[in-house]
DNA sequence: GTCTGTGAATACATTCACAGCC
DNA sequence: GGCTGTGAATGTATTCACAGAC
C-alpha cells in the first residue's frame, strides 16, 4: 500500500471499518462506470468483480453502510452511487491546495479525477519565485509567501505535499499553521503533525520496492532456479559482522540464492 | 492505502508478512539516513521514531527477518541497511519500463528516488509519435511499437503504467504478454492481469477521497456541530427510493449532519 | 431459484509485557 | 540498567456458509 494513516488510533470511523472505507472509492468508481452506461442494478458478483475485489467483502462492506441492496435482485446502481459518495464527503465540496508544481505537482492539477469528485484545486503554490504567475492546468502558480492568505480565504482544508523531501516538513507546518487538517503527502518523509491532523502518504519508491521483493521471490521459485537473471547488480559482499543468523541459517558471504 | 496486490492469495512470502513488507522500505530510508550522517547503531526506539512506527512494530518486523540486534545496545546501522536491502531485493539491477510520458510519467522519470535504490528506468515509452525522440530526464522517448523489444532485450520485469485510463488494460496485456510480471499502476483502472503477475496501484484521487472521509467526520465532531464548512457543494437531494434503512435511521432527505 | 445480509470461523496484524542477553 | 526478541493477548480484516427476503 502507498499508504497510511497517521494520527489517531486505527479505530473504526463511526462504526466503519478502514479496510472498507479505503474501499469505497473502488466501488464508487465501478459504479459511476455503470451509471454512465445506465445499468440501473447491478449483483454484488458483477461489481465485485469490476471493483476488483470478491464478493463477501463487498457485501460485508455495504453492510456497514446500511441495507441498501434488495435481495434476489441486487443494487440500484444510483442510489449506491448517492450513499457512497454521500459516505464519503464527496456531496460537499472540497477545495484543495497543491504546493511543489515541478512535474508532479503540474501531473496533479491536470489530473481529471480530481474534479470530477468534490475537490476542487484552489490553488497551485511554489516556492519558486520565476514560477510566480505562470499558468498551470489554467490556474497561475501562487507564491509560497502567499500560502497562509490562500488557505485561509477558501476555507482549504486539505493540503498536497508535492515538493522535494527537504522542504515537506516546513511547508507541512505552515499548512497546518495555517488550518488544515488532512494531508496528502507525496514527498519521501515522515511528516510530523500535532493531533487531530491526518497525513496519508503516497510514495513512489516504496511501492517499486515492493514490487521488487515479490520479484525476488519469484525468481527463486523457478524451477530453474535462482539463475534466471543476470547478477548484474552492485556485488557488495555484506558489511560487517560475521557470525549473524537470519531465519534461513547463517549470512551468506556474497548474494542471496 | 493507494496499494493492493493482487494474484497470489495474501500469504506469507518465505515468511515475511505483508505488512511487514510494506513498511521495510521505510526503515531502509530511516537507516539510509543515519548512514549518511554515520551513526554507527540505533535503537529500535529510535529508529521507529525516524520511521513513523511504534518500537515494538519494528522489533516485531525485524524479528522476521533474523537477529540482527544486539541486546542493550540496538541495531547495526550499516549491518541492518544491507540485510534490509538484501531482502527487498535490492542488491540486484531492476530494470524498469515507464509507459505513458505526460506529465505524471515525466515525473516519475525524473524522480530520483528510483535510481539510489536498484531501479534503473530502461526506456520510456509514449503512444503519441510526436513524443518519439525527444528527451525526457535524459533519455529518448521510445514509441509503443517497440515496446515487446524493449522489454526483452533489457530484460525488464518490472513495468509502470502512468497513461490514462482507457489505454492501462491494453498497455498492461502488451506488458504481460512481453514477459513482464510486475506492473505498478498509476491509472485509475483495475487491470485483469494472469496469475504471477502482481500489480499494484497508486491512486491518487482514492487518497484524497479518504482523507474527505476523515475531513467530514471531523467537522461532525467538533462541538460547535456541524456548520462549520458552508454546504457549498451539490445540493443534490437522494435519488429515488424511499424508506430505506441505514445505520442511523432512515435516510436523510436532504444533507448528512 | 436468486442474491443479499450477517453471524461464526478463520486468518492476519498489532500491541503488551517480560525473559534473556549485553 | 538498557534494549532486543518473542510468546501471549488483543484487535482487525477476510472468508465461509446459510437464513431470510424477494
Amino acid at each position: 500500500m502507498a499508504t497510511g494513516r497517521t494520527h489517531r488510533p486505527a479505530t473504526r470511523s463511526r462504526g466503519i471499518p478502514e479496510a472498507t472505507v479505503a474501499r469505497l472509492p473502488l466501488y464508487l468508481r465501478a459504479l459511476t462506470a455503470l451509471s454512465e452506461r445506465s445499468v440501473p442494478t447491478v449483483s454484488s458478483e458483477e461489481l465485485a468483480t469490476a471493483a476488483g475485489v470478491n464478493s463477501a467483502k463487498l457485501r460485508k462492506d455495504f453492510s456497514y453502510l446500511g441495507s441498501y441492496g434488495t435481495r434476489g435482485v441486487g443494487y440500484d446502481v444510483e442510489y449506491l452511487v448517492y450513499q457512497i459518495s454521500r459516505e464519503l464527503g464527496l456531496t460537499q465540496d472540497w477545495p484543495v491546495v497543491i504546493v511543489g508544481i515541478g512535474n508532479l505537482g503540474a501531473a496533479l492539477a491536470n489530473y481529471g479525477g480530481f474534479a470530477s469528485r468534490g475537490f476542487r484545486v484552489a490553488a497551485l503554490i511554489d516556492a519558486d519565485p520565476a514560477m510566480a504567475g505562470k499558468p498551470v492546468a489554467g490556474l497561475p502558480v501562487r507564491h509560497t509567501d502567499d500560502l497562509e492568505e490562500i488557505v485561509s480565504e477558501n476555507g482549504v482544508s486539505i493540503g498536497v505535499i508535492a515538493t522535494p523531501a527537504g522542504a515537506a516538513q516546513q511547508v507541512c507546518d505552515r499548512l497546518v499553521a495555517a488550518g488544515i487538517t488532512s494531508i496528502l503527502n507525496f514527498a519521501p518523509t515522515v511528516l510530523s503533525v500535532p493531533d487531530g491532523v491526518d497525513v496519508r502518504k503516497v510514495d513512489l519508491s516504496i511501492e517499486l520496492q515492493i514490487l521488487a521483493f515479490h520479484e525476488q521471490r519469484k525468481a527463486g521459485e523457478e524451477t530453474g532456479a535462482a539463475v534466471r537473471r543476470a547478477v548484474a547488480g552492485r556485488p557488495a559482499a555484506a558489511p560487517g559482522r560475521e557470525g549473524r543468523k537470519g531465519p534461513d541459517g547463517d549470512v551468506p558471504a556474497v548474494m542471496p540464492a
